[in-house]
RNA sequence: GGGGGCGUAGCGAAGCUGGUUAUCGCGCCGGCCUGUCAAGCCGGAGAUCGCGGGUUCAAUGCCCGUCGCUCCCGCCA
């Protein structure tokens, strides 16, 4: 290999290197073979290079690149010549040149590939999963898994030069409970023990706060042992940081410093200074989600205010129900959202089939609507000019609304040829969520989600509490440790419900790309906490003790967030799954088909840990 | 736990309401070709239509079951 070793990669050639002997290591990309003259396009990381077999050349060199196939890893030695201009490729970062071959090597053959590498493959997911290494040389995942190391520095540069520590926090951890599943552990020296692999560094990042090291983060691996989806994994990344002696608005600056940083960095993109805010329930309201994607408006309005001048029973209806469970919970003390109407005008798309129409409220019933109505908005009729008469409304549930059309009309600012859609239900909650789906599906339809913008947002003020109706108690909406906003603090047992965290989301193009919070430092506010939520205080001892005891010894002020670098990367890279981003991933039942793991193990090592297996009967 | 979709040569797909030798592109094999860069042209091999059962004179197609994959809801503090 000696004399083989490459002294070029196939990247760096230019037409200055005319001239030049040069080695270059790498595989076939492609071969095109003219009979007397053959062409190889080597490739390496760095790029791609033209080999070029001369029609003059030796007989056994030529009867090497005879062989030559696709993916074969092969050296070349061979002389760099200036490409006469006619021959100049654009496209190719080494089109001014090629490399006329001296010497061959075939340093490994290759298999007949079961697909093919290309940029964007065609191969479904399962094969590409399963023989990952391959799928791995195509350029696509080339550069997504250089655009994630690129990030991964970046971040790394603007942390450290910011002063904080990246300090590793154990992945063997005690388990807890609440929040996800945990990945256990067995432990072969205390039988019937485990070790969890850490949800998050969580409670190591607070401790280290009350250690006293101020600015801490890590890329920290984060295991959850929940159903996968695109934008989930049962291993994931994410970028954890914490703060201490910092408010909310500490911790958002520093985050937009850092996002300012990774995207100049590594995409040359400058982010605005400061990202846009929207309360919790603005966002609910306006886009039916915590995680709206703002690329496009189209925000929702209220259609209450319609309703009851309409003869439409089953928006009414919804409305009572709704009236009346709010009332029946504040007998009890707790304050819930009633009923709700949204109304999402779409510009333009009068037009839209029955069948279109339908698929829309599909999406709606996807997250338990019981139904969408729609409604066209036309131009005055029996006046061809078109002025004059005023808009109205037909089709769908039009009949419902002759009374007020004008006022809907105008209210909603809808214009002629605009497309109506409503969502009624006795939740609030469920109207929001439901027209928010079919917004989301819109934005999508449309095309209105351009992969190149990057529209960032911070949710805040989330609810603290959430009304468990099953069990008929209070749970956190997030976790135990966050801060209720001060001004809250007094009424935390009496009015649960309107209580607001000092919680803070960055979503971007639709995905919740971190989650933070002031965490609560004081143990007689987590104890009050913990009693809010029912949970156990001898229970919450044992569980949470190690970090409610370091509370009690000068605890600071603290906060922090957690971006999740596959969801991050996965954006940068316009991608839709964070399987895109990550080398070795697990498809979407947690298994990797490339080594099929999880595998069953010996039963010596079962023995060593103290384990028998009880399968499920079938 | 629930719902939608998919399973046809190595890969990606087509195959309309059941009916001769199951089609196309890429790849693969062989041949031709001195300038291509998704090379081109000619020829060829390659499929128990995921698996099992049923209906039928006849099933890739219809029905039932099963396995695998995929997306979504729940779940993911």
């Amino acid at each position: 290999m000696e004399t083989l070793k490459r002294t070029v990669t196939c990247g760096a050639l230019t037409g200055a290197d005319a001239g030049k002997t040069v080695t270059l290591n790498g595989w076939v990309n492609r071969k095109r073979d003219h009979g007397g003259i053959s062409f190889i396009n080597l490739r390496d990381r760095y790029g791609t290079t033209q080999v070029v077999v001369d029609a003059d050349a030796p007989e056994s060199l030529k009867a090497i690149a005879n062989e030559l196939k696709s993916e074969y890893c092969v050296a070349v030695e061979g002389t760099v010549r200036a490409r006469p201009d006619s021959m100049v490729n654009p496209d190719m970062a080494t089109g001014q040149i090629e490399v006329v071959a001296s010497n061959l090597v075939v340093l490994t053959k290759c298999d007949v590939l079961p697909f093919q590498i290309d940029d964007e493959t065609d191969a479904k997911e399962e094969l590409r999963l399963r023989y990952r290494y391959l799928d791995l040389r195509s350029g696509g995942m080339q550069r997504r898994i250089k655009l994630r190391n690129d990030v991964a520095f970046a971040v790394r540069e603007h942390m450290i030069g910011q002063g904080f520590y990246e300090i590793e926090t154990p992945t063997f951890i005690k388990s807890t409970p609440e929040g996800a599943r945990d990945y256990l552990v067995p432990s072969r020296l205390y039988p019937g023990k485990f070790y969890a692999l850490p949800q998050s560094p969580q409670l190591y990042k607070q401790i280290l706060m009350v250690s006293g090291f101020d600015k801490y983060f890590q890329i920290a691996r984060c295991y959850r042992d929940e159903d996968a989806r695109g934008d989930r994994q049962p291993e994931f990344t994410q970028i954890d940081i914490e703060m201490s002696f910092v408010g909310r608005d500490d911790v958002l600056a520093m985050v937009e410093g850092l996002m300012g940083h990774v995207f100049r960095k590594t995409m040359g993109l400058e982010l605005p200074a400061a990202f846009k805010r929207l309360s919790y329930d603005e966002a609910l309201e306006l886009y039916g989600t915590d995680k709206p994607d703002l690329r496009f408006g189209m925000e929702m309005r209220d259609f209450e205010p319609y309703v009851a001048a309409s003869t439409f029973q089953a928006f009414k209806d919804a409305l009572a129900t709704g009236a009346a469970e709010r009332e029946a919970n504040a007998a009890k003390g707790v304050t819930i959202q009633g009923g709700g109407v949204k109304a999402l005008v779409v510009p333009g798309k009068a037009d839209y089939s029955r069948k279109q129409i339908e698929e829309l409220e599909a999406a709606a019933r996807i997250y338990r609507a019981k139904g969408m109505a729609w409604m066209k908005v036309v131009a005055a009729s029996g006046d061809s000019s078109g002025e004059g008469g005023k808009p109205s409304l037909e089709g769908g549930a039009s009949k419902f609304f002759s009374a007020n059309a004008s006022e809907i009309i105008a209210g909603l600012g809808a214009k002629p040829g605009d497309l109506i859609l409503l969502v009624a239900d006795a939740k609030r909650r469920v109207a929001n969520v439901a027209l928010g789906a079919v917004r989301t599906k819109l934005g999508r339809d449309l095309g209105l989600c351009d992969p190149k913008r990057f529209e960032f947002a911070w949710i805040v003020d989330f609810p603290m509490f959430e009304w468990n109706e099953d069990e008929q108690k209070w749970d956190t909406a997030h976790h135990m440790f966050t801060w209720p906003q001060e001004k809250y603090h007094p009424t935390l047992e009496s009015d649960p419900g309107s209580v607001k965290g000092d919680l803070y989301d960055l979503v971007l193009n639709g995905f919740e790309l971190a989650s933070g919070s002031i965490r609560i430092h004081d143990p007689a506010l987590q104890k009050r906490i913990f009693k809010i939520v029912g949970f156990d205080e001898a229970e919450g001892e044992k569980k949470f003790g190690f970090l409610t005891e370091a509370f009690k010894y000068g605890a600071p002020p603290h906060g922090g967030i957690a971006p999740g670098l596959d969801r991050l990367v996965m954006l940068m890279a316009g991608e839709t799954s964070i399987k895109e981003v990550i080398a070795f991933p697990k498809n979407s039942f947690a298994v990797s088909p490339m080594d099929d793991c999880p595998s069953e193990v010996d039963q010596k090592q079962l023995d060593e840990l103290h384990l028998s297996i009880r399968y499920p009967e079938k």
